[in-house]
DNA sequence: CGCGGTTTTGAGAATCCTCAAAACCAGTGG
DNA sequence: CCACTGGTTTTGAGGATTCTCAAAACCGCG
């Protein structure tokens, strides 16, 4: 019911049971009871338009939110208007869970698109614990995950060249656009600004156009209606010296 | 029993019902069935020497480590040597957590010091989460806290300039280490090398040199006997523009 | 057509890098 | 006790990368 800044509650309700991203390779399967109990949890949809700020730094908020669709990225500001983007969320990415698990958020989420996200109480966490271990290590292991995404981010930003950094960072997120029928399971346009890709990389705006340019006279990408096309994504993985992602089904919650 | 590359069993083992890490402030206080369960996990101790491998990108661990004395580091390297430092772990850390729960680690991680380190069977966390909901629970605080972390110096590495994020690593440090009174609760000696700052910050190591000139300059800090001492702690915070840790008890498993 | 957001280009400057050598320092063996 | 060794820190110099500033071009949208 509530609106502000771009957020507003759904009329509409998946059921979990239903879920239009578990039939998706990607995922592994569960439970009948899994999904029963999740669907319990699932205390509602939100839709929030592109731009709109779904978590904020310092601000505590009582939900999780699992993304159904769009996409959208997790920030950092240094007091002076530095901006870090630490990561991205796509469909079947858990949003919040970094805040301390309780407490205040560290960061801040914004939508990329328009997005679709189901919503989960935090509180209920405990219930999920208690109840329900092996979605209990499914939480464990998505957290485990993140960590693991950040660890190559890091790796990226500290050690590789502005190209390779470049490459890197289209590659691995048009695998996991794929991954989860982003494009229809095409490997193709990404739809974000080269400002996005800058604050990624911790480089200037200016120096990552020229460096998007290199990409683009090596015909490893394209640039067209404001978004990134993927040409050659084995050439981005060559040039990064990148392996790609694993290959191991991932749980949804 | 074995020996290689540094790693020995010892003969001693601490109950946890008796360890020293416990009564710090730090850590929150367990249960008493909790610390039972967790002693009957416990597999053993290990010793490691400085310098010393505990785990290896790559490969599979049977194991998880939690840090009883001493600290290390994890990183990850690209083909070519490059080394990035992602983290470090002081007492009471949990190591291994990140390999995906299952599976390969994604680093490494090497000994800054002689350590002692609690064993722990990987597969035993199965029990774990079907026995103990609030321990599963500290679990996943554990690998948030450990991503909070790394968005931090992401935020460090790709956004703050070389003064700032080397003020900004050396306060973070040195905050952790005392929190877990690895000086004796005092704010003094970071016993590590100006190359581990390098490979942490995504420096070059002559730049690194200078940059820390420039801290001691302005007597920020000193380096003695191959380490670095904080002689002005808040001052590195202030230069760094960071807010220092939460001060939540955390687990200690 | 005008507007705001995004991309592109150019130019000069700052930061940070590499290379190379020297200084320093603790430990080892003669 | 000294010379030697390997690791670490320091310094200098020149160069590459990346940055900032500024302006223009582009583009979808109202």
């Amino acid at each position: 019911m509530s609106i502000q800044n771009g957020l507003a509650s759904s009329s509409r309700r998946y059921d979990c049971e239903n879920c239009p991203l578990r039939p998706l390779p990607g995922f592994r399967k569960f439970e009948r009871s899994e999904l029963a109990f999740i669907d319990k949890l699932k205390k509602g949809e939100l839709a929030v338009d592109k731009g709109a700020t779904v978590l904020v730094e310092g601000r505590r908020s009582a939900h999780l939110y699992t993304v159904l669709s769009g996409w959208a990225f997790r920030y950092k500001l240094l007091s002076d208007g530095r901006r870090q983007i630490l990561n991205y969320a796509v469909p079947g990415d858990l949003i919040g869970l970094q805040g301390g698990v309780m407490g205040e958020m560290q960061h801040s989420v914004e939508a990329l698109s328009p997005m679709l996200l189901c919503v989960f109480e935090r509180e209920s966490l405990h219930e999920l614990f208690r109840n329900h271990p092996g979605l209990a290590y499914d939480i464990t292991w998505i957290a485990s995950r993140e960590e693991r995404m950040l660890d190559e981010n890091l790796l990226s930003v500290g050690r590789r060249s502005a190209i390779e950094r470049t490459a890197y960072l289209i590659a691995f997120i048009g695998s996991r656009a794929k991954a989860v029928g982003l494009n229809g399971g095409r490997l193709t346009r990404i739809a974000f600004t080269q400002q996005h890709i800058a604050d990624t990389l911790g480089l200037s705006l200016v120096h990552t156009n020229k460096t998007i340019r290199k990409l683009m006279d090596r015909k490893l990408i394209a640039w067209r209606d404001g978004g990134c096309e993927i040409i050659d994504h084995e050439g981005l993985k060559q040039l990064a010296g990148w392996e790609g992602l694993g290959k191991e089904r991932r749980p949804l919650i």
